[in-house]
RNA sequence: UCCCCAGUAGCUCAGUUGGUUAGAGCAUUCGACUGUUAAUCGAAGGGUCGUAGGUUCAAGUCCUACCUGGGGAGCCA
């Protein structure tokens, strides 16, 4: 290097454009390493990018080019040299290098190989995994979405609140994860922060959660984790109809926005962008008995009272290239805390958003029952303890409101805008039946 | 909880109607190569065929049980 050149500094493999024609020195892990006798490559990942570096024997001291050959897959290292265009690397950006500094070696026996791999393999060793390129373009467009779902709702006026994770017994039916807390018995995971979202509504109007939740639930399918993120507006003054604007604006922003920022990574994920341009509103509306007759039409055996199955949320979506509501389902399909329908009473004010290419249900939504004495009763034929809800029908005792929110799953959006088969490779560490580790 | 499927080298897999010493690619180690793109070429090492029984002259292969995992149902987001 030249002696008016800027003194080394470290630089991020992102910001290696700005530094062209400069000496810099990357510090990262090894991805790869190519060599043809006398001019070999190493290609170098630091999490903002990708960058090939190039040693050529005669142009470098006797021991950094020995030191080249320590190198094998996910060595960390510091590497100095000159940033340069290239068209022949990968990127088009590549380092000629003039020094190799070695920060930690890495066994011969990296587990994770550039093919395929079994997923039992790949979640055993899924803490050296999310270091693989597509996991990190998952990763990426996962943060993006959250960062898109807090902006949405702080322009739109929301509160954020956050709700406890450690509770009574109260919220679904199904499974609950159970640990002990000191002299009152057990306490459980939560499973939804909806109804805290509720009494938040009464205080602040317009808000929204954002937390892990969990479920015992011993399934074994594609959509389904024991701990999941999920993402409950609830909003004083909405009713159903309302809640749907919502939410069909609320999705749009969302894909949009990653469809604006995270081109790349979709493009390493393979998606197929042209059916994330089609989500635009307003989404499809359908009543729960015309989708019914629908899925009926198409040979499904689901009567009217019954819930659509995954069979029959497949066949409903088939026919649109956006997403689907179906609305106002049978009381008995749903939960306690849903506000009957006044047009039709056997139903509730509800509604479930289907994604389209089969991805199946991403958000449960409804207005709220806020007449006490109808609320009462449906906790009186679920057959649920009176007591635990005593401070939730106090929303409803002092001073109720029209109020309507929903639940996003954030794993099963995230999994649909990927365009990924299953909801596991879009968090970091996922918590399922069998797994608990790492 | 129920239904279906799979366990063979570090990884991904092949292994015929049961028949000699268990096969490949990748990875690893050694060697060759001055522009490679999951480089290429040559050589080498690497196995209690998930576990335990059983049938048979003979079992990776057939039978039973169990273990582990996967896909799906239900439930839901």
């Amino acid at each position: 290097m030249s002696p008016e050149m800027p003194s080394d500094r470290f630089v991020r493999i992102a910001e290696l454009s700005a530094h062209a024609g400069q000496s810099v020195t990357v510090r990262a892990w090894v991805t790869h390493v190519r060599s043809s006798g006398k001019i070999a490559f190493a290609v170098l990942r630091d999490g903002t990018g990708v960058c090939q570096t190039v040693f050529v024997k005669n142009q470098l001291a006797p021991e950094v080019w020995e030191r080249f050959a320590e190198l094998t897959t996910e060595t960390s290292v510091a590497v100095t040299g000159g940033a340069r265009a290239e068209q022949r690397a990968p990127g088009g950006f590549e380092m000629g290098v003039t020094d190799l500094q070695i920060i930690g070696t890495s066994p011969a026996d990296y587990p994770i190989q550039p093919k395929e791999h079994g997923i039992d393999f790949l979640l055993d060793n899924r803490h050296l995994w999310l270091r693989s390129p597509k996991q990190r373009a998952i990763a990426v467009i996962r943060s993006e979405i959250e960062q898109a779902i807090h902006d949405f709702f702080y322009e739109h006026g929301f509160l954020r609140v956050d709700t406890p994770i450690l509770t009574a017994a109260i919220g679904e039916r199904s499974g609950l994860f159970a640990t002990e807390y000191f002299d009152l018995g057990n306490a459980y995971l939560a499973q939804t922060g909806q109804l805290y979202g509720e009494a938040a509504a009464a205080a602040f109007g317009k808000i929204y959660t954002f937390g892990p939740t969990f479920r015992a639930e011993k399934s074994k399918t594609r959509r389904h984790l024991t701990e999941f993120w999920m993402i409950e507006p609830e909003v004083a003054w909405n009713d159903s109809a309302a809640n749907m604007r919502l939410q069909e604006d609320f999705l749009t922003y969302l894909v949009q926005r990653v469809l604006e920022r995270r081109g790349a990574e979709l493009a390493e994920l393979e998606r197929d962008i042209t059916k994330l341009e089609s989500v635009t509103v307003p989404f499809v509306r359908l009543d729960y008995g015309e989708a019914v007759a629908i899925v009926q039409k198409k040979g499904s055996v689901t009567q009217w009272g019954e819930d659509l199955g995954a069979e029959d949320e497949a066949l409903i979506v088939a026919d649109y290239d956006r997403p689907v509501f179906v609305m106002n389902y049978p009381k008995g399909a749903k939960a306690f805390y849903m506000k009957e329908n006044p047009d039709d009473p056997r139903t509730v004010l509800c509604n479930d958003c289907l994604a389209p290419e089969g991805f199946g249900e991403i958000i449960g939504g409804s207005q709220r029952e806020d007449d006490y004495d109808k609320l009462l009763a449906r906790i009186h034929e679920e057959g649920l303890p009176v007591d635990a809800y005593d401070w939730y029908l106090d929303l409803r005792r002092y001073g109720t409101f029209t109020h309507a929110g929903f639940g996003l799953g954030l794993e099963r959006t995230v999994a649909w805008i990927c365009g990924l088969q299953h909801i596991r490779e879009v968090i970091a560490f996922p918590r399922m039946m069998h797994r608990l580790r790492p």
